[in-house]
DNA sequence: GCGTTAGGTTAACGGTGTTAGGCTAAGCGC
DNA sequence: GCGCTTAGCCTAACACCGTTAACCTAACGC
């Protein structure tokens, strides 16, 4: 069948190359499909096999371990979100635009509770992605960065109360909060015990409050 | 050697209860120094009976499985927060009280990492404890009611800023800040990326925010 | 004394992540 | 065109996990 067409060796070496990163690329599709659905503790390597027809040895030829496809799904899932979060970065006011990466933020983790929960939920997630492949301070890979910076221009600015001095602790107060009620509510969203409020509003008034509560007198 | 003794059957099978609660106790003194150490899921049932010098087995005559064993503890540990929270139940400003809620939960968070792991970072916990051996809005067992309830008398008071009116939404964005900053620093106190401020120090300026963001104008 | 039971054991089951070793088809050097 | 090497995958197995069936034994109630 092939005998009439004859690809050139570098075709077909491509073609290998190719048909490789395939088959490495519906491992990941099944890893997080089955993540997503099942969970990490609960999905097992078999499943993810299985449902690409494979048997689970073939997954270990394209990662080292099941830490290995989860860390490459969650490198994928910090580009993304630090992408979800760029696109808000042209907006001049500090203040308006930590607002709007707070809404952008939570809306990410609600929307991804899978993934948001192997990302900041878990002590292994980032220590396991290979730190060298995010740049830091760019903004299309570094989201904790982008926070970072665009405190320090509201400290800049002179927009923070004076007890706020420091970018870093700023930055993470702000971050607490909001992953407070985003993991809070990934967690806990069954829980009968706790009357749930819609989370996206609540996230909103705690915006607006930690806004209200670090910002200097004066010009809203 | 019990032959000159002659225990009464009534003290022989006292005994025989009060071992079998020392061996259920033992069993939890060894889970709970194992769970701290590595972590629930890197802890074995064997490893858990082999420190106490049973088999594994043994185990499973004092609790149902793994899981059962698991929500004893988080029992244990909602009521030892309740009783931290419950100390400062005397003091009368509502927003006073809920600062010092705050810290006392901070507290408890940071120093019971393991613990507050598992109350708060995970779906099982709480709906693994037997809601009914809780009572609801009884302080001492509730933590989440008793600051609903200081939360109420705070909106009685209009201590609060108008749009603020339901006591669970407000309860919820003050126990979210919290939770963010402690549940953040246990997973991801050890990442490098992040230049991590003191959360003591972050948590107290945190509840200020808070609370400086929600009250109404006037008054302290 | 004698059956029953409580608290423990040994041995095993099914399922997990992982790996050693083999098999096959395709590429490369001659 | 022919052997060698390698990539990609499979079979079979290992060690370990939570859990359970079956048994054993000492102490109890009658």
């Amino acid at each position: 069948m092939a005998s009439n067409v004859r690809p050139q060796p570098a075709g077909s070496v491509a073609r290998r190359v190719r048909q490789k990163e395939e088959t490495r690329a519906r491992i990941l599709d099944a890893a997080r499909e089955l993540f997503v659905r099942n969970g990490i503790e609960a999905t097992t390597m078999r499943a993810i096999a299985s449902r690409i027809e494979y048997t689970p040895t073939a997954i270990y030829h394209h990662f080292r371990d099941k830490d290995a496809l989860i860390e490459e799904l969650c490198y994928l899932d910090f580009q993304a979100l630090a992408a979800a979060l760029i696109q808000i970065g042209e907006i001049a006011d500090p203040l308006e635009r930590i607002k709007r990466m707070g809404v952008a933020y939570s809306d990410f983790g609600l929307e991804n509770t899978s993934q948001y929960r192997f990302m900041f939920m878990t002590q292994t997630a980032h220590s396991l992605v290979n730190v060298e492949r995010i740049e830091k301070n760019n903004p299309e890979q570094d989201a904790y960065g982008f926070l970072v910076m665009t405190v320090e221009e509201g400290l800049r600015k002179g927009l923070f109360r004076p007890e706020f001095q420091d970018e870093h602790q700023l930055a993470q107060l702000f971050w607490s909060g909001l992953h407070g009620m985003v993991s809070l509510f990934i967690a806990k969203a069954d829980d009968p015990w706790i009357e749930w409020r819609d989370p996206r509003a609540t996230i909103r008034l705690l915006i607006d409050v930690m806004i209200r509560g670090t910002r200097r007198h004066g010009a809203l």
